[in-house]
DNA sequence: TTCTTTGATGATATCGATACCATCTTGTAT
DNA sequence: ATACAAGATGGTATCGATATCATCAAAGAA
């Protein structure tokens, strides 16, 4: 920045204001300087800006999965709107453990970020401790956590549980089943399986739950092998409430396989509403969910809590729509 | 750091040894600073830290999308790789667009990374002056540039638009029409077709180019649309070289909904082989590419990079696999 | 015994920007 | 003509760690 001003023949605060508050610096002066800047290609060091100013512009991110598109859609629309704001985002993945997560939370902070943002509803008390310490902003998203952190932009996974279960009963169907991945740490798959034990109690129709993910087993290849379980057990199950899009397709795709009639022998339901449920991909029956506008809203109170307004308590529900298609 | 050494009683620069390298410090010095430091919840301050030592462990990637899967595998292994050397990564979206992307690159060699990663191949002046101006080691990935910036890890995409469309011609079919997307800076899915050219030149089945995104549009959809044009414009048209999954996926949706038989009336095949095309989804013809390896081979460059190995030149070919399913 | 080596530790300058305060000019009100 | 406000600019301490060099003790070699 000295050769910049040194070039411009001005001195460095002169430099410093021109790029970050051009209006407190003359007209003339500014193009001096801005003349001198693309001429010797400076770029300022926003490190050094960081510790000096106690402004890092970055917003901490850990999410369980990027490979779903259910979660990068959140982070495309909370990255963003963040980078018109001048903010940058550092994201980790957890792959849905807690441990994990903890651990990245400690070495997120160390870079200081002016908020965090959380895909998982439920932490380690290590994590929660470090957050507090901290003093960091914190929106937990895609839940309504009982107590949240901080704030949070999500809605009620067991609410949508019961939703999309109740729909299937509402068609007609007599024995609806559920089919999940039991992952220890994933608490929004399980409040949507309480969802659908709410509404199907006493009846009990059926759960499986097939082991935490293997490696190289996707989504689909759990529906498929779920779809086979259930038969096997329940011959008599007419509808299936999956946990996920991913998992829907794979049931989907093997009843097609089978010759299963969807819906009329058997109804499926997913969760998430991701682009090949929709209309001109498979037309599946689901749970939709915007992930982009949890990025936004979530977006939108980092900004705030950055211009000084206090967030703890903000609870942001974006809600959720039962879409019927094709599969049910 | 200067409270957790006060409360341990040696100097800070014994804490940060501590930290940073624990080898140089006495095992008894070491816990009582230890315990100092989980008593005081002490976390390094990074910020502070890259200042002083020129080392960010900062590894900046700017990707064309995070929607579809195709990039968010390799952003995933390429995090997780970097996460066990101690590097963190600042990621960024440019939505197709290079002059975003110029913008974004900029705003990134900011917080001066150790490293840069680009899912894209073609590049503005101004991104390629300021990566080299800023004498950050760069890694193209996804294709195989024909003069890298500095290092590469791909696969041509211009030879597995040949394979594929070689492959449907082998099956028998006469008339194999390209379906795609025309982005303005989307450069690997023109080559794909440029592959599709060069195997199909002197027939000329057919093309169809669908306009860029609108709003609200996705993969499946452009995939619908374009099958009714080119049913339309060459009825006699028997295979459809898709550029994305996502698109091959709609066109085979509607084939379904359209009581095409799939492949014995139409051959459909893909890019990218993503989880709903694999054997227990669809059961997609498509091109296998390894995202995640992508992202692995690039953590591992990124590596070599930070311990001194010049990585300018390197081009890791991680090529690509026709896979034959129950679309041809 | 003396000299050298090795390991552990500390003092201090430094990284590159910004916060804060001081200075100086110019314009306007009295 | 004087006083004062407002705008433009610069000097310097500072953010919190680390690089570098200095110091000192203990161990081993001559």
């Amino acid at each position: 920045m000295s050769d910049v001003a040194r070039d411009a023949g001005v001195g460095t605060m002169t430099v410093s204001r021109v790029l970050r508050d051009p209006l407190k610096v003359s007209e003339e002066t500014r193009q001096t300087v801005l003349a001198s800047v693309t001429k010797l290609g400076y770029v300022l060091d926003e490190t050094a800006a960081s510790l000096s100013s106690k402004r890092t512009r970055i917003v901490g991110a850990v999410v369980s999965t990027l490979d779903q598109s259910i979660f990068s859609e959140t982070v495309r629309g909370l990255s963003e709107r963040l980078q018109t704001k001048g903010q940058q985002l550092l994201v980790a993945t957890s792959d849905y453990s807690k441990d994990k997560e903890a651990e990245l939370i400690r070495t997120i902070i160390g870079r200081k970020p002016e908020a965090l943002v959380l895909t998982s509803s439920e932490h380690s008390h290590l994590a929660e401790q470090l957050i507090k310490l901290a003093k960091i902003p914190t929106v937990e998203t895609w839940e309504i956590p009982e107590r949240p952190i901080c704030a949070c932009v999500g809605f009620s996974n067991r609410e949508a549980g019961r939703s999309i279960t109740k729909h299937l009963y509402e068609t007609g169907k007599k024995k609806v089943a559920f089919l999940g991945i039991d992952r220890a740490d994933d608490t929004r798959g399980s409040l949507r399986k309480s969802g659908y034990l709410d509404v199907t109690s006493e009846k009990h129709e059926g759960i499986i739950e097939l082991q935490a993910p293997k490696a190289g087993f996707f989504g689909p290849d759990y529906g498929a092998m779920g779809l086979i379980s259930i038969i096997d057990r329940w011959p008599d199950v007419d509808a299936i409430v999956c946990a996920s899009d991913a998992i829907a397709f794979g049931v989907y795709c093997e009843a097609l396989r089978r010759g299963i009639r969807v819906p009329q022998e058997l109804a499926i339901s997913g969760f998430g509403d991701f682009d090949y449920a929709k209309a001109n991909g498979i037309g599946l029956t689901t749970v939709h969910i915007d992930g982009e506008k949890i990025g936004h809203e979530t977006a939108n109170l980092v900004d705030k809590s950055n211009n000084g307004v206090e967030i703890s308590g903000t609870i942001i529900d974006v809600g959720f729509q039962v879409i019927r298609r094709q599969t049910s």
